[in-house]
DNA sequence: CCTGGCACTCGGTGTTCCCGAGTGCCAAGT
DNA sequence: ACTTGGCACTCGGGAACACCGAGTGCCAGG
């Protein structure tokens, strides 16, 4: 019983906090929450939950803060995820129409994210290594250069010149081309390595140093280009809230793609929410942000993951709403295209 | 005489404001720079300067901080671009050194740029209307559904997918990119609405169908996508620079296309620095900044352009060098590749 | 175990005061 | 005709100070 109360102050303390961004105090909360009780009562509560780390006094004569941990008990067990308004969804999907082109589609998520949160968004493009070779294009750009265009089930385009070491004609590079896509495609990234390891072998002989030369640069991409592109929009949501300490740590992370990445971290199950919260979070110019992340794909496969960045004190059960929801159109307009 | 002095007071009040971030009255004035005269005679030149608008007084018992006017006369008679330092120099080439891919190239440079100069560097793709057509392709991607690749010669690519009116098979695909590589290879994009304005007429009647879509999603390609992408970094020194006045609108300013555009703004000769001091800019937001451009290309074709935005009270001839010297670079890389 | 009462703490705000950098002007000097 | 030193004046900003009130911890009574 008496626990029950001492979470329902919890509760209380970050709501109350979350809206105002001052510390809050014994009688504030008994007079906004009927909690049924005296301020006194509230301030043994209080206490408890200080001395149990939950909650934090900046000085002797002020109100409470939640600290991060009591965030996190707070995500944990006394919220639930708020859905969003219909307007809200009716700004998704109009955002969001007919759009077919992965760039843009990206492009328009982030921005999309941001100002439905009014704080920092970060997309991370779908992953190559977990979709599919769509196309395989080699295209002449001279006599002993090509361009090899990598197009994936998830409309991502990758693109390398190569310098090959013979010249060659058209004819061959049609042939090439019949040969790539016929062994690649539909192939899934991860296993392209095995499928084309004995492609050379089965060419003509002149051919083979050229195939060679195009296969290690395809595997090339697939490998060392692993590291995904991340992109962020929102930025000046940041200067809205008012944290402006530790601003510029700030915008220095947003801008470090290492850091986004460890940001959006290990993935989880599909649509499972992430949430970090202060000092949990990788990255020390990051205290004082918590991160609400989601993964997103194509039908059940997750290709990557999207998120929010906001001050600690955020809204979490409307932000992790937002980020959910925008997770899920996306993976709708993944499949359908 | 006279007017030279003052001139050189002018400088200098520049000069100091610029690293000291303080108003700067006539007796540091008199002791940091030899001029040769008493403070007593500097007042007198600064009320003149005051009078002629190129110095102002934040009250009445303070120093002068240099108007946007002042700004103006020093960049244009005043000052002289720095040269960049070797270790400078040898930092951009081991930077952009051995990059082929466009993305790649301006992702680095944008960060190299506000690496060199502390602020916030802005960089616009390569425009698409100014260079030529290096190679169309037409990828099948379903029975009604294709994917079509624009190569430029500056090594951009754009994709767009698109569905047919009629199913196609390959061989009328292979047929189709012939015909369209035939008449538009090497063309400048500005002229392949010409190029292409008959040839639907001059293909067999099943044809002409599929070729007036495809020959319509060229030509939005090159005209609604006209805009082009701009993209920046450094945000992070704009909180390091104090201003943090207005900090939310330059935000908001550099997350807009459109205001890039307009920052960027018309071009003028190759390699030619542009300087806009303040309220000359485009936009209210970035009252309170200054933007030094130039414009980059292979050769000696105007591709895009390139700078830095940051604090009105910038290190001009410095700001200005570094841009100098890293459009020429990437125009060198460009040309190179 | 809750509650009302009470003394205590202390951060933030408003007030006042003072200092000094900087100015404009003037009369004297070259 | 400029330049210069002197001088009175202005005014922003920092230091010192007092005050207020929200908030606390604790205790005794219900």
């Amino acid at each position: 019983m008496v626990d029950d109360r001492k979470l329902a102050v919890l509760r209380a303390i970050v709501e109350d906090y979350v809206s105002t961004n001052e510390p809050v105090g014994s009688k504030a909360l008994a007079d906004r929450h009927n909690l049924g009780v005296s301020p006194a009562t509230i301030r043994n509560d209080m206490a408890a939950l200080e001395e149990q780390g939950y909650i934090h006094q900046p000085h002797t004569s002020a109100g409470r803060v939640p600290t991060d941990k009591g965030y996190r008990l707070f995500v944990d067990r006394l919220s639930q995820v708020k859905p969003l308004t219909g307007a809200e969804r009716r700004a998704i999907e109009t955002f969001l129409a007919g759009v077919v082109d992965l760039d843009e589609i990206v492009t328009r998520t982030v921005r999309l994210l941001a100002q439905l949160t009014r704080q920092v968004a970060v997309v991370q493009y779908p992953s190559l290594t977990r979709s599919s070779v769509r196309h395989v294009e080699i295209v002449p750009l001279g006599e002993r250069r090509v361009m090899l265009v990598l197009i994936t089930n998830t409309g991502r385009v990758e693109q390398r010149v190569v310098d090959l070491p013979d010249a060659i004609g058209d004819d061959r590079v049609a042939h090439l081309r019949a040969v790539l896509n016929a062994s690649l495609d539909g192939c899934g990234l991860s296993s392209v390595p095995d499928r084309v390891a004995d492609l050379p072998e089965r060419l003509a002989a002149e051919d083979r140093p050229v195939a060679v030369t195009l296969l290690s640069v395809i595997l090339e991409t697939l490998v060392e280009r692993h590291e995904e592109k991340i992109v962020f929009a929102g930025a000046a949501n940041l200067a809205a809230a008012d944290f402006s300490v530790g601003l510029r740590d700030v915008l220095e992370a947003l801008e470090e793609q290492v850091v986004l990445m460890r940001l959006l971290g290990e993935t989880g199950d599909l649509s499972e929410l992430t949430v970090r919260i202060g000092s949990e979070n990788p990255y020390t110019g990051l205290r004082g942000t918590s991160f609400v992340a989601a993964g997103y794909g194509a039908g059940d496969k997750e290709l990557a993951r999207l998120g929010v960045l906001g001050p600690t004190r955020m809204d979490y059960p409307v932000t992790m709403g937002a980020v959910r929801a925008v997770a899920r159109y996306v993976g709708q307009i993944l499949a359908g295209s």
